[in-house]
DNA sequence: GCCGTTTTCGGCCCGACTGTTTTCAGTCG
């Protein structure tokens, strides 16, 4: 059973529980370690093979690690089966709707024998729901509300398509007299790769201006709040931001807070309650003189707690604490890091821009070298290159490097795996070419252990560099293909081939865990944009992303070296 | 149920808002 499987478990039993009404802090231990084994870059049933001890994963003692290993031998957890068995079916989704929690999903369904969301609403327009000792008309008609809302919003958004438009918001922001510090929190800060909502926040010496000026911007859709020093929009796509503005002198320890995540701030937080120190969003205070101290920057406020500078992309509590204690968080990648971009497309195949277009703008960017990478001529693919064609690409390419001057073409294919695991150019012609990267493009509804033998057919073949996408999921639009990543990251690491992080960011594929893992392996990582235009060349910074949540430094990334160095790994 | 540079037992993050109430329970982030 799979990570994702057995935190949905743990996740659905601490439902049931807080239900139940049992002890809080035991539901909690149960949320804590859903969450933990849901990011866990290690697959659970790997640890228990290598004999690992379950208890060294954070939130995991005796009782969760006795239940995680009944999951995994058995498939089914017998007091989870008994748990379920005490309440109506299709209780928990009760608990999704924002405004419900526990005690009210609970008299909902004993009092008025409710037992989805439909049922529900029908209550609410029945009038039986403001009936109830303690809820009234209005709490009903925010249920109501909330039911809606729910129906018409989106799932989470992916961050690359809320990025720009959170850039728009606050490029127009900033121009304002007496405005500082503007910067989003939240889990777009961290870097997730999708968003529930947006959180802004900067300071000013005059906020009001700023709030004004932000509900009035052309990107908003309806006001939900405004006031003072906090306004609350919906953006294109239903998405929710938010923007609060604070006083310049306690800008850190908000920021702090509201870019959490929840996890690391608790973990924080009960670690210093130790010490006497109690930690909210308007600094530190100390619980004996209760004395407040503000913090005007992030900086100031890990370092009164003796702790190093944490990167937002590491604040998910999975150790990052106590490294920052030891003074040894990694140096994390940058996208200054960068000296080329391995994965692009040219209007060769299905890309929009001339391969002297790519060069020029990889150029601008600052790049050293620059692969291009169009399609081999496999079935469905949009004009990919057949042999005839690459030839005549590289010859072009050939041509090109020596017209222009500080940037090397480096010649390339994405060439692709077929449904029966073959490549579809001759190894002839990809023993000619600089990098061959291989990508599966069909056949994705295959089984696991078809889709793992084609990805590993392809890291055994001698020709092959880099393995793209290897996931090929779709943010939002199509899930990941069943594969056995384990064995594609030790195969990956036995013959000395690279995985890419694919920073085109509906992908994101490694993604940050999976990052996470083969890093830990061994395995050498690379970042290509798989740019199908100019433009697209900028979103190397989404892969950085991923690179950062998945704690890579640059020596872990090979397009971080410059072009001799890749070219050795490239002709080995 | 987890966890320990005060503890193997007795704690467990913090503050704010809302609606329904005569002082607070429930929920959220």
């Amino acid at each position: 059973m799979k990570n994702t499987a057995i935190a949905k478990v743990f996740q659905d039993m601490a439902d049931l529980l807080e239900l139940k009404g049992e002890n809080p802090f035991k539901t909690r231990a149960y949320q804590r370690a859903a969450r933990t084994i849901e990011h866990l870059p290690k697959e659970i049933e790997i640890m228990l093979e290598e004999d690992e001890d379950l208890q060294s994963i954070p939130g995991v003692g005796e009782a969760i690690a006795k239940k995680t290993i009944e999951l995994v031998n058995t498939g089914k957890l017998r007091v989870y089966e008994e748990l379920k068995t005490e309440f109506p079916e299709g209780i928990t989704t009760l608990l999704e709707i924002p405004g419900i929690g526990p005690k009210t999903a609970k008299r909902l369904s004993t009092e008025l024998g409710i037992k989805s969301v439909d049922d529900l609403e029908q209550a609410i327009t029945d009038g039986r729901v403001a009936g109830l000792f303690r809820l009234g008309d209005k709490t009903a008609d925010n249920i109501l509300q909330q039911i809606q809302a729910l129906r018409r919003k989106d799932q989470r958004i992916p961050i690359g398509e809320a990025l720009p438009v959170v850039e728009e918001i606050l490029n127009a922001l900033r121009h304002l007299s007496g405005v500082k510090n503007l910067t989003p929190a939240g889990s777009l800060r961290r870097f997730r790769e999708t968003l529930g909502d947006i959180d802004l926040m900067g300071t000013a010496d005059n906020p009001e201006e700023v709030i004004d000026a932000f509900v009035s911007l052309a990107q908003v859709r309806e006001v939900l709040a405004k006031g003072p020093t906090k306004a609350s929009v919906i953006l294109p796509g239903g998405l929710q931001a938010d923007l609060r503005m604070v006083e310049h002198d306690s800008f850190g320890s908000l920021l702090q807070y509201f870019t959490g995540s929840k996890q690391h701030n608790i973990a924080l937080r009960t670690r210093e309650q130790k010490r006497g120190l109690k930690l909210s969003e308007y600094g530190i205070t100390d619980t004996k003189t209760n004395k407040l101290e503000k913090f005007a920057t992030e900086e100031k406020f890990y370092r009164r707690l003796g702790l190093q500078y944490i990167p937002p992309e590491l604040r998910e509590d999975q150790g990052e604490i106590e490294l920052a204690e030891k003074g040894a968080i990694p140096k994390l990648i940058a996208l200054s890091d960068i000296k080329g971009d391995i994965h692009v497309h040219t209007n060769w195949s299905d890309g929009h821009d001339s391969i002297e277009a790519m060069a020029r703008a990889a150029k601008a960017i600052g790049y050293q070298y620059l692969a291009i990478t169009d399609h081999s001529a496999g079935r469905g693919i949009a004009h990919g290159l057949n042999e005839e064609r690459l030839r005549q690409q590289i010859d072009e390419i050939k041509r090109l490097n020596q017209q222009l001057e500080g940037i090397r073409l480096l010649t390339g294919i994405e060439v692709d795996i077929r449904a029966n695991g073959s490549i579809d150019l001759p190894e002839g012609l990809l023993a000619d070419l600089d990098i061959v990267i291989a990508a599966i493009h069909s056949a994705m509804t295959q089984s696991e252990e078809q889709i793992t033998k084609r990805i590993l057919g392809a890291i055994e073949n001698p020709h092959i560099d880099v393995i793209a996408h290897p996931t090929c999921r779709l943010l939002g639009e199509r899930e990941p293909v069943a594969i056995d990543m384990e064995a594609v990251f030790r195969a990956a690491a036995k013959y000395d081939k690279a995985l890419e992080i694919n920073a085109m960011p509906s992908r994101l594929d490694l993604k940050d865990i999976h990052a996470y893992r083969a890093r830990e392996l061994g395995v050498k990582l690379i970042m290509g944009t798989d740019a199908h235009s100019t433009a697209q060349l900028g979103f190397m910074r989404f892969g950085i992303g991923v690179a950062r949540r998945g704690w890579c430094q640059p020596e872990h990334i090979l397009n971080t070296k410059p072009v001799e160095e890749i070219l050795a790994f490239l002709k080995r």
